[in-house]
DNA sequence: CCTCCTTTGTCCTGAGAGTGGAAAAAGTAG
DNA sequence: CTACTTTTTCCACTCTCAGGACAAAGGAGG
């Protein structure tokens, strides 16, 4: 089949796109209750993107007491891309245009190998999802990368963990690649979207999504939309100091959240505990494998160790007291928690949400859930899909 | 005269306000060159905007190579009232429709006084500008009070330092009174709106206006607008752990910024060095008047006292640490510090620089400007205006 | 003062967007 | 089979708006 590359002409059928991407399959009548349009210009714009085939036709809906109407979706060839780079895996997904996944899969990676080798496993990873007969082809992709990124031009700058993509012009190169139009941004802020999306935050214009992963980082959703800060690094709260005089950090200061809470933190800490034995449990993880990471606390700390309950709880109050603060400045309606570390669960939560609450004047937490991620290792690709589609179903 | 009541009927009047009132009277000629309208809708839109008076004709225009453009302005009769609330003093100005500040008095009051009673002073005070010439009414008036407002209402919430005002209908009693549309809005969000307006902040999309006074609070504006936070308390900074295990502070936590450093820790702070003969020039001054406050620090410091010097320092090392944090998280093109005491000058602004330019990646603060705000105590009434003048300037 | 050129303002026509009524089409309920 | 509902199509009419033609007003040079 040949891709789509008809784009809305105008803001009334980007409205109608976005509709039953996230409505799915729709009458022409009840789309007509929810777009403010006259019968006859709705039935000329549906018209025009039955055309484009952009949607397609779908049968007849039930009925509402009288003439059945027609169904309309959005064409079901439609394929995004959603590719979620983070410091030691990548994740590639295919999803239909509803942003539902129809192929997931995962590889370890080091992002460090830098931009060629990883794109090269991008590439054949999306080959293989091709295979399976998902997809003959991308109508577009979302990218995410663990760093800041110039937005507009979809180039990381200055990334602390993945120096050598510093200007490496990922849109372009992809684009180039796949074939289709491609959209590049912080993995974090993706999280965010993907939650935004189809996870806890549906409902909420403003929040925040604290992703705890390799590193710390924060995505920033104001009235509904990411927001990314002057050069691209707004949300990079793993360098924000959490203990005076802390620990050194590789940025070059002392006590930065991410040197005393993020996934490399807490496998050390672990291989600590673990060699000074005051962990039986971690002791012999370690011995088993010759190395500790975040999930082997988790699972010590679910088979009741001591010491790994004390590790995610200190790192949990480290967290909440910088999530305290920004809380107090940003009054968010709701703040999630994701990434690697949410195999820590409720622990962790705990000593967040008893930091926030206590930290933070009660104006501002009085409503303030506080929550795990419920999309887990998806929330990534289907907030790249949501990227790409928000802009392929933009006015041109 | 009568007071305007006209509102632009549409998107293109209200674009054609804002530029004149922005921009200062203008040719239709020019007004052209910047809206991209035909000539001919142009011409249409004008005259309605001739006869609402909301603009008035205004003689011609210097010749560009032709024939003469005909000038328009908005109608010079036009009056907003500007009033900023503070802990401790009220300022009210009269403007113009360009926001240009006509008349301005500033009288001590405590806020805690009560709604009423501030506002029958508030009321003396516009009645006195009015008796002066400035103004026979008033078409529009913006309020700003130091604390949280629910903003669509224009009602205080929860307001830590003017508890009597929880709930007080602001907006609607002040309309009453003065009968003219009124806005109410957080005292910092308004020094940001002025700063944006007329001060530093003209040409940034994104920034932070941080105005230390009693209090320590943050405007935030994103894209231009004012962020406000789901409850209205957005940029409530001033109790973010500043020191842990630090100062007891009003709200019942320990460390808040505030409680090590604002006006009232300042003054008390240069008490306690005062009676501890710790600085001869505070001790002096606090002889003379026997209270001290912010000024009569920042005059020990111009005389070179070092004890003076040593808590301007201090002070602004904590709040640097704190908006180090802030910078980190939310990547600002621009950091204004404005309040009360900017009387501090440039001593607390190279502390401030210090730590926020230490404590935050480079990507972050590479091009970050952080200065002085430039309005001083005009800042506040003239985002008052600016506040009424967007509400009043958008289409019903 | 006159001519030529530029800019500004006005008028007019035609294309396109959009509304809302009428009627046909397709159901349901009894 | 009838009465009523909902959906869809068709059509006439209004409104908006762009852009061209032209008039008005001014500058520059002779």
């Amino acid at each position: 089949m040949r891709r789509m590359t008809a784009r809305p002409a105008n803001a009334h059928q980007a409205r109608l796109l976005r509709l039953l991407r996230d409505g799915g399959p729709n009458s022409r009548a009840q789309l007509g209750d929810q777009v403010d349009l006259s019968r006859s210009k709705l039935a000329v714009e549906v018209d025009r993107l039955l055309e484009t085939e952009l949607v397609v036709a779908d049968g007849l809906a039930a009925s509402r007491g009288g003439r059945r109407s027609h169904n309309i979706r959005l064409n079901p060839h439609l394929r995004f891309l959603g590719v979620d780079i983070g410091a030691t895996s990548v994740d590639v997904a295919v999803t239909n245009a509803e942003l539902e996944i129809l192929g997931h899969i995962n590889q370890p990676m080091d992002v460090r190998e830098g931009p060629v080798a990883v794109f090269e496993q991008v590439l054949s990873m999306a080959a293989k999802l091709r295979a399976t007969g998902l997809a003959e082809g991308f109508d577009g992709a979302g990218i995410g990368v663990p760093g800041p990124v110039r937005f507009p031009e979809g180039i990381p700058v200055a990334p602390p963990i993945m120096p050598g993509w510093d200007g490496f012009p990922v849109r372009e190169a992809l684009s180039q690649e796949l074939g289709c139009p491609v959209m590049v941004d912080n993995d974090v802020n993706l999280m965010a979207l993907g939650e935004q999306h189809a996870g806890v935050a549906r409902t909420v214009a403003d929040f925040l999504c604290v992703k705890i992963g390799t590193g710390i980082g924060c995505g920033i959703v104001v009235g509904g939309e990411v927001y990314r800060g002057t050069t691209g690094s707004a949300g990079d709260i793993g360098h924000i100091q959490a203990v005076p005089d802390g620990r050194p950090c590789a940025c070059g200061n002392r006590g930065c959240l991410e040197a005393h809470f993020s996934g490399a933190a807490l496998a050390r800490d672990a291989t600590e505990a673990a060699e000074q034995q005051r962990s039986p449990e971690l002791a012999a993880r370690f011995e088993a494998n010759g190395t500790l990471s975040a999930v082997d606390v988790a699972a010590a700390a679910a088979a009741g160790d001591a010491t790994a309950l004390d590790l995610i709880r200190e790192g949990g109050n480290r967290t909440g007291q910088v999530i305290a603060g920004l809380v107090s400045f940003f009054n968010p309606g709701l703040v999630v928690i994701g990434g690697g570390v949410t195999g820590l669960g409720h622990t962790l939560l705990a000593a967040i949400r008893t930091q926030v609450y206590r930290g933070s004047l009660p104006l501002a937490t009085g409503n303030l859930p506080i929550v795990l991620g419920e999309l887990g290792p998806t929330a990534g690709v289907i907030g790249a899909a949501r990227l790409i589609s928000d802009h392929l179903f933009s006015p041109a």
